[in-house]
DNA sequence: GCCAACGTTGGC
DNA sequence: GCCAACGTTGGC
């Protein structure tokens, strides 16, 4: 079982993100005709038959650090150097991130973001493998994520597991991210939005289908 | 290394 | 329940 060390905390703000289309409440034809026109959920249709999947970005650091005597760098090429290129997500310990995590599903695709590093931004994509289930490391006294007000018949964390994807066909980085988002919000372009700019310190956030859609286009483009 | 942003803690 | 102090995140 893979071990990876990663610093995954993260921050917060307002829990924005609808998880799921919740009609109960509503006309059902009207809740058909949104799903209907919804891009979400055609986008996603075509891409993985019929399933609704869920974007996610997670940050880790690909640079050494030390946290408590131990070093939290968990990098793209660390990733796919586990057996079977896949790794627990541990060390989240972040209410918001945590109940992100709870909400992946298998198939979820993800960005692998590099963060607290000279190269900050998008490398590659991966995929949860393993939904939810109790993050380990908060029971274990020397690991750096040890949490003591957490009990064993009551886990307070949790992780899931990710699975190499591939390489972005080249580095999105930050700045260009940002150039985006700052562009967008005058615009109302895919990015306006982004949590990676309007939830600063969010280790685990959600994109939409727009914004997922959008970042793998830029791969097709040249850099700013 | 600096420091802004912002989540968490704990006294009251 | 308020909020000042403190700790962490993470870009620059």
């Amino acid at each position: 079982m893979p071990k990876p060390r990663k610093r995954l905390a993260g921050a917060a703000g307002p829990d924005k993100r609808a998880s799921g289309k919740c009609p109960k409440t509503e006309n059902l034809d009207e809740a058909l005709a949104k799903v209907e026109k919804s891009n979400h959920w055609k986008t996603s249709a075509f891409k993985n038959h019929g399933k609704i999947l869920n974007y996610w970005l997670m940050k880790s650091e690909p640079e050494s650090r030390m946290e408590k005597g131990v070093d939290v760098k968990f990098s793209i090429e660390d990733l796919k150097a586990q057996p079977k290129q896949t790794a627990c997500w541990d060390g989240v310990r972040n209410y918001q991130a945590r109940n992100f995590l709870r909400t992946m599903k298998v198939e979820d695709e993800a960005f692998f973001y590099h963060s607290n590093c000279k190269q900050p931004g998008i490398v590659g994509l991966v995929k949860i493998v393993k939904e939810a289930y109790p993050d380990y490391t908060q029971f274990e006294k020397n690991n750096p994520h040890y949490d003591p007000s957490s009990k064993e018949d009551n886990p307070k964390w949790s992780m899931v597991d990710v699975q190499f994807v591939r390489m972005m066909k080249r580095f999105i980085s930050l700045a260009e991210l940002k150039a985006y988002h700052q562009a967008h919000r005058v615009t109302g372009g895919p990015l306006k939005n982004m949590a990676l700019f309007i939830h600063q310190r969010l280790s685990v956030q959600p994109l939409t289908q727009e914004e997922f859609d959008f970042i793998l286009s830029l791969e097709e483009m040249e850099p700013n």
